[in-house]
Order: structure tokens, then sequence, then C-alpha cells
DNA sequence: ATGCACAACCCAAGAAAGTC
DNA sequence: GACTTTCTTGGGTTGTGCAT
């Protein structure tokens, strides 16, 4: 990446299609390379123990910030990188006012150029529910984006005892307006039930829904980006191939998301039910099974197949199934039968619950 | 006093899968 | 095939930090 071309892709009279694969492919991975530097972390970590709230209503608070954090970061290291390259034709502004977008890019005579939306998921989170309701009317086409920082708190480098600081996992980068193609499009096709003689619909500045024929304006849930569109939807938006591109990306990312997530919280967890054992990764591309095993336990994301003969071929004494919101259903293996013994809402009480049941003792 | 953005959680109801 | 259980979907709600 040099500099003519950056200039070349922040002119704002890029093709859409190639401006969101080289965003994806070659500038946000080394804004997330930048990011993921220690010293950069390190402002936005948590040092020696120091704790934050674990109660999912505060913690919601804590992800709400760190997205503020990292969005910021972001503005910061890209200007950076522009110092760097004695870039000084653009520059990355904040968007003060409350509307779309966040960031803009700007010629040095303030003129924007590209825009860019940010959402941040933390990759742990049981509900991802970062939403994209900005309306159609107020996206240009040619030039916003839509990025979505996929994050994660992880141990520091040693130097200092027990810090954990944010981790940029991947970046995801959509134009705006195909995505927000896709959610109308889906969003306008599966109304609710109830909507009595009215419609779902829009009027000049928000969303409406409507329950038994009362209008209000939509709560959240319009474009929530985990819900925004479905694999095979038969649906109208002309296929460009920047509308397939997004869709596959799209698709793609809201899978990826949620590995990560289970990735995790196996990784961190498994080590210590079998203390010394190495945890193996395996994937079923087939059968759209991921698992992650350490000694006689497995986490997993099951999508099809036979758990009682997964178990039995790897010998497994505990299989822990996860939803995609790592909900968890746990099997024993008992008088050689795989048999549900519990369920568990929430992963941070999975490690414990395990333990409880002393399910790893005959 | 009111309202918004943010990222997330809660939970009822419907859909799918499992069991008899 | 009817009934039960589990999983997914999606409508609704939340507190903070601000602006109006």
């Amino acid at each position: 990446m040099n500099k003519s071309d950056i200039c070349a892709m922040l002119s704002g009279e890029v093709d859409p299609l190639i401006l969101v694969k080289w965003f994806q492919k070659v500038y946000f991975p080394e804004i997330v390379k930048r990011f993921n530097q220690e010293k950069i972390r390190g402002k936005m970590a948590l040092y020696s123990g120091e704790t934050i709230p674990t109660n999912e209503r505060n913690l919601s608070d804590v992800r709400t910030r760190m997205g503020l954090l990292i969005e910021f970061e972001l503005a910061a290291l890209s200007n950076n990188l522009f110092d760097e390259l004695e870039l000084d034709e653009y520059f990355w502004t904040y968007v003060t006012a409350n509307r779309f977008p966040d960031l803009e890019i700007r010629r040095r005579d303030g003129e924007r150029t590209v825009r860019i939306e940010v959402k941040c998921l933390q990759a742990t989170a049981e509900e991802k529910s970062a939403n994209f309701d900005t309306l159609r009317k107020d996206i240009d086409p040619n030039t916003d984006l839509l990025v979505v920082c996929l994050w994660e708190w992880e141990n520091g480098d040693g130097k200092q005892e027990g810090r954990r600081a944010p981790r940029l996992e991947k970046i995801y980068v959509f134009n705006a307006m195909a995505l927000a193609q896709l959610r109308d499009t889906y969003w306008l096709n599966t109304p609710p039930k109830n909507v009595g003689d009215g419609w779902q619909g829009y009027d000049l500045r928000d969303a409406i829904t409507c329950k038994e024929g009362v209008y209000s304006k939509e709560q959240h849930n319009y474009g929530k980006l985990m819900r925004l569109w479905t694999k095979d939807f038969p649906y109208l938006p002309k296929k460009t191939l920047l509308l397939s591109h997004t869709e596959a990306t799209y698709l793609a990312f809201r899978k990826e998301v949620v590995e990560v997530g289970l990735r995790t919280i196996a990784l961190a967890q498994l080590p210590c039910l079998s203390p010394g054992e190495e945890v193996r990764r395996l994937k079923d591309p087939t059968l759209g099974n991921v698992v992650y095993m350490c000694g006689p336990v497995a986490y997993a994301q099951w999508e099809s197949g036979e758990i009682e003969e997964f178990m039995k071929i790897h010998a497994l004494r505990v299989f822990a199934r996860l939803s995609s919101k790592y909900h968890t259903t746990i099997f024993v293996w008992k008088e050689g039968k795989a048999q549900k013994v519990s369920d568990v809402k929430k992963p941070k009480s999975l490690l414990e619950q395990i333990m409880v049941l002393n399910l790893l003792d005959d």
C-alpha cells in the first residue's frame, strides 16, 4: 500500500465494488495490524487484574464504550499512517453530530469523499445486536461504507502481569447501500403477523412498525446486524456484482463472528478442564460442525451429525454443544451412551457447571 | 423534561426436532 | 401422527452520556 494507491481510492470516484474490496483486503488489514500492537491496545487495557462488571446489563455498557474507543482509534491510526506516508491530500474526521456516519474522510480543502459507519462487536457477546438502521435516502451509494470491527479481550504480552486489552480479530467492510438493500428487502418481506390492517414501512425519518393497525416507531430491531438477511431468501433487488459480493460477505461474516466467539470461549475454558493437554480444532464444512477438543472434553458448534458417534470416535467424556448465542447443552458419556445432562444459558457459567457436576469423574 | 445513539440482554411465540 | 421439548426468531427493553 503506497501513497498513490490510497489517494486513488479516496477520491470518492472509484467503483464501489473496487472500493469495498480494497478496504477489506488492503487497507483495514494494515489498520488491524497496527491496532493490535501492544502500545496501542495498552491505551484501552485493564491493568493488573482491574475488573469490569460481569452482570449483563453493565457489561453491555462497557461494550458500548469499547466500541466508541475502537472507532476513535481507527481514525487516529489512519491519520498516523497518512502522516508516515507524507500523505496530506486527505485526512480522517470524526462526525460530532449524532447522525450517520461516524467517520468521514476529507480532502485538504474540507470536501468529504469516503464516509464510514463503524460497528463494533465483541466476539463472546451472547447477543450481538448492533444495528444498521440508516435509511437509504441518507446513504451515498458510491462513497459510504459500513465497517464492522470484531474484537475480544486478550491477555497482553506478559510484560505487565494480568493485563487484558482488546484485540481486533477482523474488520469487515460493506458497501452501505448494498447492505441496506438486502436489509430492506428482507425486512419489508418479513412483516410480523399481527400488523392488522396496517403495513410495515418507513416515514421520513424512521422505520415504522404496525401492531393490530396501530403504527409506532420501530424499536431498534430493524437492521440488527445478525438478523439482516438469510441465505436463499427469495429477494427482489437487482442482482448486481456488488450485491452478490455484499451478500456473500455478509453470510461469511455472520458465520465467522459466531465461530470466533466459540473459539474464544473454548480456548479460555478447555485448558482449565484438562491442564497440560493441547486444544485441537476440527472443522467439518460438509456437516457445518466446528469442534474444539482438549483431553476428554469438547466444545462445539454442531449443525448436523450424530453426537454419540462423534463422542465414541474421539473417546470423549463431555460434549458441550453451543448455540449461536452460546446457550449450551452438555452431554456426558455414560453407560456407553451420550446422555444429555444439563443446559447452561451463559458461557461464563459453563466451566463452573462442568466442574460442579464433577462430570470428569466417573 | 425529553429524546437520541449506542451495543446488548430478555423472553414470548413460532418453528423444528425428538419421542412416544 | 400427536404430543413434547428444544432452538430460533424477532419484538421489546435497558442505563449512560450526552444534546436539545
